[in-house]
DNA sequence: TCAGGTACTTACCTTTTTGTATGTGAAGAG
DNA sequence: CTCTTCACATACAAAAAGGTAAGTACCTGA
């Protein structure tokens, strides 16, 4: 995120989603809330660095929300804002998209 | 562009359509074929070698065609291939979605 | 006492992405 | 005869993103 003003509405949603992995969180979330650990292990791949990193990121955008339960061992909640869930709303037929076409996708060369 | 399996339909979509100017460039030709110089004068801060760069990925996607027309002076042509404008289609909410919060975004606290 | 789980934080480094500046070659306008 | 347009290409530099590894502080169960 580094703009601040926008050509369409595109550009600047997927100012808020873009990068590796807030895609994934925002999916991950979509059923019910998770403790940071749970998350980790949901979302294949990611280092505690970046899950904490993209978290803070979409807690300040408001996608997020983030619940700290004072207990020992400590307990920290991770849920959509109603912002997030309208946010993976509008992600659906995308999501739709990508499925549909995954074999192509995957066909196409690299290099 | 780099993965070759991805988690969800998601990841695969934003693995083609990822980056800062790629959606841009998606739109610029929803409407019309357009030559390199009329994309270049239509996505407003593109440089030169990041238009023909992402042009280039997008064709070997299958999104965008590229018609050469041998004339002096020369011309070519880019346009939407039926895969492109898919996708486009699928954009779709996703681009409302940032049209109806460009506020909300663009008042989130940078850095 | 020692490993493991809780949720992070920090420093450092590598990779990827993006930007800037320049060059190409033919042709038409002035 | 120089300038501009057309559609690129190429070298280099800067910036952003991502990854690795270690440390913090507390408590629990073996």
């Amino acid at each position: 995120m580094k703009k601040r003003t926008y050509n369409c509405g595109l550009d600047a949603a997927v100012d808020v989603v873009g990068g590796k992995w807030k895609a994934l969180i925002l999916w991950a979330l979509h059923h019910e809330p998770l403790r940071f650990g749970e998350l980790r292990r949901s979302v294949s791949g990611i280092s505690e660095k970046m899950l904490i990193q993209q978290l803070r990121e979409m807690e300040t955008s408001g996608l997020v929300h983030r619940e700290v339960y004072h207990q020992v061992p400590p307990k920290v909640e991770y849920s959509l804002t109603d912002f997030g869930r309208s946010l993976n709303t509008a992600l659906i037929p995308l999501g739709e998209w990508g499925e549909e076409h995954m074999a192509t996708i995957e066909a196409i060369p690299r290099d």
